[in-house]
DNA sequence: CTGTTTAGATTATGAGCATCATCGTATCCA
DNA sequence: TGGATACGATGATGCTCATAATCTAAACAG
């Protein structure tokens, strides 16, 4: 039962899919092998021709998920003129379609506290990521240098961590917090002349 | 080898307490009852005297975690004179040794990707502890009434969102991370004379 | 003071999981 | 074309868990 190169290689893409996809949805520890290599149309035995360990799995997912989320990311800011992309993105993010399906969103809404729990490994390439999410989103603010990456920073840590509280709360609680998140982002109301932040 | 009424509520609480401490350091799932158990210095056998399931535990712990560490915040805040104390929360809320000691820390932060898996008894659970922290956050701001919320929301899920990354990053960007953040929360430079935040 | 109750210990039970061993067969290389 | 190789299937292995059954001695009720 031996496979082509070829085909070893679409199996090969196949799981590490499946995992990027089942690990965002239903969490790390909460997904087997056998799960994933059953959705990949496999069975459980053949995993380790493909990775040495779970953990290097997790590695080659989360690298897949932060590929696929920045070039969705890239094409999606540079589809709004300049001034309002940041917005408009902001608030793809917090749409109830990217809350509702976190299989197919953002790797650090849906992963943090898995990562937070695993290797130095991991953490560099979730790390790795979050900068580069972090660097594209300033390449679309005006200013300098410094201070774009501190604005999308700080975006990205507010519309992060909006969808994780959102995710874990009753609906309610999920709309008061998404809600505040998308009007700090400059989207409907103008009610604050300035700055809603706290003076000083 | 029974234990007096007394003795018996000692060890629940102890249970609570240790469960309370493990389930945010160590996650839910990488925390067995045994485990628990053992750190309250019992078996695991007793268990079934104290909760009908883990469940059961994960909502009791939960809501420990919330009843403490909304009582440090409201203490915290109270210390500090009313404009600057949300910012000095945030500080707090994102100093090493909070983002270090997540078993103490603040469950939102510790505890959002393990509850997005969960039952909706839990999310409801904890969506009511993340309106009570931001509700008490909003106290400490002038304001409108829905103003005051929308700002405390946005300043809660930006702190917990920096938080969760910063865990799950490798060390240079967790500081990077944290920076941004602490600069929005409005505290160190002042370079930015109104608004940090992308004009509309 | 005595009989009932029960907290907690010890010891199953049974499921799920990562990882390993083995084998057949289809691909690859010479 | 034929022998070496290796993909993937099947089936262990050994561990960790949540949960349950049983036992005991201490606490409680009367």
């Amino acid at each position: 039962m031996r496979k082509s190169r070829e085909a070893k290689a679409q199996s090969h893409q196949a799981i590490v899919a499946k995992a990027s996809q089942m690990f965002r949805e239903r969490g790390i520890e909460g997904t087997s092998l056998g799960d994933v290599m059953q959705a990949a149309s496999l069975t459980h035995g053949g995993f380790y021709r493909h990775f040495d360990s779970k953990e290097a799995l997790m590695i080659a997912a989360l690298e897949s998920a932060f590929t696929d989320v920045l070039e969705t990311i890239e094409t999606g800011l540079s589809a709004t003129p300049r001034p309002r992309a940041l917005a408009e993105f902001v608030a793809y993010y917090l749409s109830p379609k990217m809350v509702g399906r976190a299989g197919e969103g953002c790797p650090v809404a849906a992963l943090s506290g898995d990562v937070f729990r695993s290797s130095d490994a991991l953490k560099a390439v979730f790390g790795l990521g979050a900068q580069k999410i972090i660097a594209v989103m300033a390449s679309f603010i005006d200013g300098p240098e410094d201070a774009r990456m501190r604005i999308a920073a700080r975006t990205f840590a507010m519309a992060a961590g909006a969808v994780m509280i959102a995710r874990a709360s009753d609906p309610q609680t999920a709309a008061l917090v998404l809600d505040a998140a998308r009007q700090d982002a400059g989207l409907p109301r103008e009610d604050e002349p300035c700055s809603p932040r706290q003076e000083r």
